[in-house]
DNA sequence: CGCCAGATTGAGGACGCTCAATTCTGGTGG
DNA sequence: CCACCAGAATTGAGCGTCCTCAATCTGGCG
């Protein structure tokens, strides 16, 4: 679990990056944690002395108003260090919340920095998928401001889809382990508004959703009713 | 024109590490160049070589749908190096424009990236720089997602103000190079409803706008209505 | 079997959009 | 100095999307 965890992370870290043997042999300490289902795995206003590698599950970065409406800003998957940013900025602002059950791994910041002073690639490979993180958020909010809830939603799950294809996962058809109002409050909707776009995403033969399974019946279909664009995950290598 | 925005830049690194004089003393070269309201600073899909520190006016980030509807996912003021993040990831994915008439200081990446590997402290500024740029994104997202027009746009007006104290500005009243249109670009609204929402902070006495001037009569009214928290800026020194 | 969380469906209403006309403003050239 | 113009701000009317507030249904589990 803990290793297949890192794996996944190098292999995120080395997509637009190249690593020498000792960059991808240093490998931090890492502590195994579980969530239950809506447990925090990070409070708000904590000062963090680790970050999370997600192993297993979905865990969600989100923001809350003064009268409690959540908005989440990120989800991250399986390889996903979700809080690298905490390594320079420990200070929480925007907290984590497993959605289902997660396994994290606690990385602790100062093997994180100690990496970036050891090695410029690494250290750059870091930064690199902070900015990264904060393209995808771009492009959430590109979504959330301009598209109707039904296009919203296929463009989330074009991007999940994506994803979790990275990580092992047929593009196909894959465990969303997400709730309906999970979904809602990632794509700035209510609950039962998502339950209608999903519906209209069925009606018109693009999806189906049973059992928590996202099967997407027409890739090419829901990518152009979404306006997917995968550009902004900069999945592709770089230089 | 040059020094005052690297001045700016400093301050705005330094407010969260500790710089050793030499850190300050590396100053990168930079090139001045200026743009027309509605230019483009940088364009999407293009590799760039420099990052724009802006020196004067306002440039916004920004991602367009598929039928051509804008979103800005980011406003930057004077002293704000626009695309830091370049400089690790330099296919642009969300291009920059001017709002209104706008100078620019290109530092090359080279510059920058070899400053980062002279001074460690210089690199975790820059990393922490662009992690902060990602919380404010995240904040935007919460703001856009889950606030009512006028709130929304209160949000808005109060993180301007704070950043535009920053810089030399009072807070009660500062010129704001924004027209409707670009407020609504930036607030996932459109210009008209924009203007009701002016409307209605104003019949509450919160603000006036005028001549490209927004005061601010009622500062703990509109943070109020805003539920504006600071804290995601990160103003204050960290440690 | 009862309970609970999540999914689903219905009805009515609010918020923000669309489309269009009008006014205001600052800048330009005659 | 004024006429003219373009861009921005303002206002109105009608409409659509999405929300609110229920009620009901489903499946898993003790």
């Amino acid at each position: 679990m803990r290793d297949r965890a890192f794996e996944l992370w190098l292999n995120r870290l080395e997509r637009r990056a190249r690593f020498s043997a000792s960059d991808r042999s240093i490998i931090p300490p890492g502590y195994v944690r579980d969530f239950g289902p809506g447990r925090d795995v990070v409070k708000m206003g904590e000062k963090t002395s680790h970050s999370c590698l997600i192993a297993a599950g979905v865990v969600a970065r989100f923001g809350k108003t003064a009268d409690g409406v959540r908005q989440f800003s990120a989800l991250y998957l399986p390889g996903d260090m979700g809080d690298l940013h905490s390594a320079v900025l420990p200070r929480v602002t925007a907290p984590l919340q497993a959605t289902g059950a997660a396994t994290i791994i606690a990385v602790p910041h100062a093997a994180l920095i100690a990496a970036a002073e050891t090695s410029e690639t690494l250290a750059r490979a870091f930064w690199r998928d902070c900015v990264i993180d904060a393209q995808i958020a771009a492009e959430w909010m590109l979504n959330i401001a301009r598209r109707k809830a039904s296009g919203r939603l296929a463009h989330l799950l074009c991007e999940l889809a994506v994803r979790y294809e990275l990580i092992g996962a047929a593009r196909r058809s894959f465990p969303l382990e997400l709730t309906q109002t999970h979904l809602a409050d990632a794509l700035g909707l209510t609950s039962v508004h998502v339950n209608r776009s999903v519906r209209v995403l069925r009606e018109e033969g693009l999806i189906t959703f049973r059992d928590r399974v996202i099967t997407i019946c027409d890739w090419e279909g829901l990518r152009h009713r979404a306006g997917f664009e995968p550009g902004y995950l900069h999945l592709e290598a770089i230089e």
